[in-house]
DNA sequence: GATGAATGAGGTTTCATTCAT
DNA sequence: CATGAATGAAACCTCATTCAT
């Protein structure tokens, strides 16, 4: 895990704001500067590069959106109610996130994606999902599709809803929401009568 | 339907192509003419600014997506076949045209786009897919959900797992893509029993 | 005296009005063909370059505003008379004739004045009005002022009070003008008691 | 009164040199950079724009000609002395600053002049002088004139004939001077004899 | 005579990065 | 640590002029 001092925080911070405000070619180097109250300068002293900076900081997201898709399971879970609420945790996220989502978005439609390995699946949550799955693809429940198959069937699925939410073209209400979280789970899952 | 020349059509094609291949920001003016054996200048004969050559790329990328959403698919159809056609078409189209598929989804995330009207409501395409799901709401086949959200929840899908495969994540045989087609418009329909 | 070809005189007209609407350097080649009801490349048929198009419509103005001196005038006025009627002249052709004015101040204030010898002083009107004050000068009637000092002081006069009438900035009755047009000659007279 | 550093009086210094030698658009910020030893890009730290470059460089010439209007003029002279000495005022501050009414003879006659409030009325000079005419005019002794047509008679004048001198195309003797600003105020005088 | 597509040098402006202080 | 002036390459765009048709 990275150690972020005071100052690199405020940064990366700065950052995620503008290019939520303004895109990520939108956002200059002075702007985040003058929003995190420092001088362009001094940047240069906690950061390699302005790529240094959108790196960390699409890290440090995924890495807290990781933790997020954790919140409130247990492993006793039956492993349908488990992914269920993984899949209400992602969308959750975006949603109560918005600049987060944004950032994210900016940055996988960039030149600065896939220059380096997308630190996702160095995460803790991300790993627990893929151990859920990869355990459950053993038991023979549910069907065998590539993980990243998976991944947009469900989380994909989550995210693309949250965007239309933080993009005000529409809202769900919780009750909608398990709806649809079982119906794209049990896409997943080995129909068995 | 806009008129378009042969030479225009040259540097929209450069344009995809060059968007392709380094994105929307990092393709210059330069580039598009070198790329369609042109000066810089002549450019502007032809479009007005590099925002009318995106916009205008743009609307016809739609228009020809919109167009192929249409193969195949025969109005006497059961709408869920209907709509599973339409699914399968846009998965096919997006993994048969890359270069689109990259084109679009970065106009999609830039300040280009949500500045002009989107052109996707006036293709024939999908006011016919818009008809189609309205005309089930009121027979109450299919869920009361948002528009977006449908769209989201079926050619979303579609598209998220065709950009899977063009970037080299993940292949589904014919078989699979049936079956997971299937299961997202299932999604949607009222369960009635 | 030049030629000039109704083609010519077409595009000299075009020049002149979108001069007046635009500016010298706000005024392409581009334009003036379009205004003409030509092509761009016609127009080099007719002339040499955008240069020529300027000094000849000047050298063209220049002569109009010449003969316009010399109306109304007759020889055997004393000449105090005379010298007002050719201010007022000056005056009513400025304000009669605006796009004229215009163009003509641009050019003053352009890198195309004094790059080409001044066609003024090949004018009869202005070669006349010369004479006239050249034969005072030996009367011993004006004061020995340098030709372009009286110039200023006369003609230069009326023309800056037509400036201003052009702009909206003030307006003068007859009356007035009359009033001024012989103040502004009699500073140039000896005064004898 | 705006604060100017080094540097930005550098520019404009460099600036108003340029337009001197080649007019107001055959000026070029590269051009300026160079002269004033800088980057073309550190023009735009301490300016926004050329336009803004251009109207600040007005303005601080229009408050020095201003200031220099009412030089050697004491409040006590009767009203004609005061007038001839602001007349003589004019013509020499534009003879000892060619410079300074080339810069301004081209803005008057550019695309930059109309777009904002002309400075010259927010000038203390130009207000003192505005101040002795109306006075004038509520005591009966000066003519009822509209101001810019006061202006023109008399600082135009002055202006013009200083452009002669610089032109090289007539010098005048102190004694003539005195002579044509006497008449060119006695204008605008009433006559009561 | 006439067209209008084509050229390409050159204009203004932006911005990641450096460095003297 | 910190500043912010400075650099310079490169972006978009304009336009006088040419030339194949």
């Amino acid at each position: 895990m990275l150690k972020i001092t005071a100052r690199e925080q405020e940064i990366l911070q700065a950052t995620m704001d503008l290019v939520a405000e303004r895109g990520l070619l939108g956002t200059t180097i002075s702007q985040i500067a003058k929003r995190a109250k420092a001088s362009p300068g001094i940047i240069y002293h906690y950061f390699e590069s302005k790529d240094e900076i959108v790196h960390k900081l699409y890290a440090h997201l995924i890495n807290s959106f990781g933790d997020a898709l954790l919140a409130n399971v247990e492993s006793e879970q039956p492993w349908e109610d488990w992914l269920i609420q993984v899949w209400l945790n992602s969308y959750h996220y975006f949603v109560g996130h918005p600049k987060q989502a944004v950032f994210m978005e900016q940055y996988k439609n960039s030149a600065y994606h896939g220059r380096v390995d997308d630190p996702m699946y160095a995460n803790t949550g991300f790993q627990t999902l893929i151990d859920v799955i990869e355990r459950e693809l053993q038991n023979g429940t549910i069907k065998p599709l590539p993980l990243p198959v998976m991944y947009q069937l469900t989380i994909g699925t989550a995210i693309g809803l949250a965007k239309l939410h933080i993009e005000g073209e529409a809202t769900l209400d919780e009750q909608m929401l398990q709806d649809i979280a079982q119906s794209t789970i049990k896409t997943l899952k080995i129909a068995n009568d």
